[in-house]
DNA sequence: AAATATAATTAGACATGTCTAATATTATAA
DNA sequence: TTATAATATTAGACATGTCTAATTATATTT
């Protein structure tokens, strides 16, 4: 059985790997969770030794088979309590990431899976990522980035990249949320930002970086 | 901030000391939390720095106004848990307990405020136990049965137990209805009949059997 | 290919929380 | 009242998890 740091370390090197396939570094480790590469060392070789992770010396370190699984059971847990928070107790999706970090290392398989039943079995969290299901497995479906759309195109807000709260606020008072629809109007070559049409009510224009900070799933070419 | 075991010293000196008045024996705190006297002993001197319990070597050990406190809200979390757990996840009553043990600890006032909310501020868990309000206070006295109270003690009926009409038939001729005010005179200790006061008028001793089957809360203590 | 910057690891310290074994205190019985 | 039993405390060890400082390895320049 994992302890709450052990869970803690599998969870960041699972999302550092999420987004490049090479062997995690021990300083970005210690930078996503605000620990030190000596501290990071140490626990590696302990999930090394538990064949969590897969780990040589100054090589870098990469999640087992194992230790893959029980991070997506902790991510699992806690995109569901997320969920629970924010539909059953009116939290607010930027309020809920401290809590969620908490609840996540409750253990009980029974309870979760009776938390997901109870939540009518959800596919996204509020921030929009897909939770995995009991054996681990994501469901992929088509996501892009808002920067890959086309003139023309519309397509729906399913998740986002940056899940910071000033993030999560910019988008609360632009009056983008998840599901909302999105038709780009126009495209500026110069400096990439993308003119949209938002909910069929509001135009707006969004610069570069929030593009890239969105994802979306194509509903209607042209 | 306390961690999870301080918190679990603290539950476990609240409730043996509900039962007994006196101070908490090192040996009993062990046998509850299934641990050592030593590992104890190490425990209430943390506690005793943090002014959470008071404490003299060889003279056991009480909660202070802050360790009760604390006390108080950790055993709120627990049983406010154990009625979501119950009402909503299905569980039986006889499940919930090792699952609460580790909702407890989850640090969140605003998270406690809200399920109490979603759970329309329940008074009693799954097990009867009364819930403590977020000052640590008990929504509603504990009632008590008539046979438990002392001389000298007032106390109003709230309750019967035996709802058959040759008991309640019995008790309209005594002239004791809800809300009674019953002041106890005397108890015969042969057989345990206890001597009252009903109303401020009449005088009447009333059989164990009957005492057994009044529900009574306490009003006034001498 | 050697010098240097960057990153990773180890050594050693410390905090929390637990244990066993040894010692000290208190209560009880002879 | 002294011996004895029961309880409590301390001392010292160990596991987890963190840190700083010193050392070692790798990557990058010159």
């Amino acid at each position: 059985m994992e302890t709450h740091a052990e869970e803690n370390y599998l969870k960041a090197i699972y999302s550092i790997a999420e987004n490049s396939p090479d062997a995690v570094l021990t300083k970005v480790v210690a930078d996503h969770i605000k620990s030190k590469p000596s501290s990071v060392t140490d626990m590696i070789q302990r999930l090394s030794a538990k064949k969590l992770v897969d780990y040589k010396k100054y090589k870098g370190v990469s999640l087992t088979k194992t230790g893959k699984q029980k991070a997506l059971q902790v991510i699992r847990k806690h995109r569901l309590w997320e969920v629970f928070l924010v539909k059953h107790l009116n939290f607010s999706w930027n309020e809920v990431h401290d809590i969620a970090e908490q609840l996540e290392h409750v253990k009980s398989p029974l309870l979760v899976d009776r938390l997901d039943a109870f939540l009518n079995f959800p596919v996204r969290d509020p921030h929009g990522d897909i939770i995995p299901d009991e054996n681990g497995n994501l469901r992929v479906d088509p996501v892009h980035n808002l920067s890959e759309m086309k003139k023309g195109q519309t397509c729906i807000v399913t998740a986002v990249k940056d899940s910071s709260s000033e993030f999560l606020n910019f988008l609360d008072d632009a009056g983008i949320g998840l599901e909302a629809e999105l038709k780009i109007l126009d495209i500026t070559p110069y400096d990439r930002s993308i003119h949209v049409l938002i909910n069929n009510k509001k135009k707006m224009t969004l610069s570069e970086k929030v593009c890239d900070n969105l994802y979306v799933t194509l509903i209607k070419d042209k």
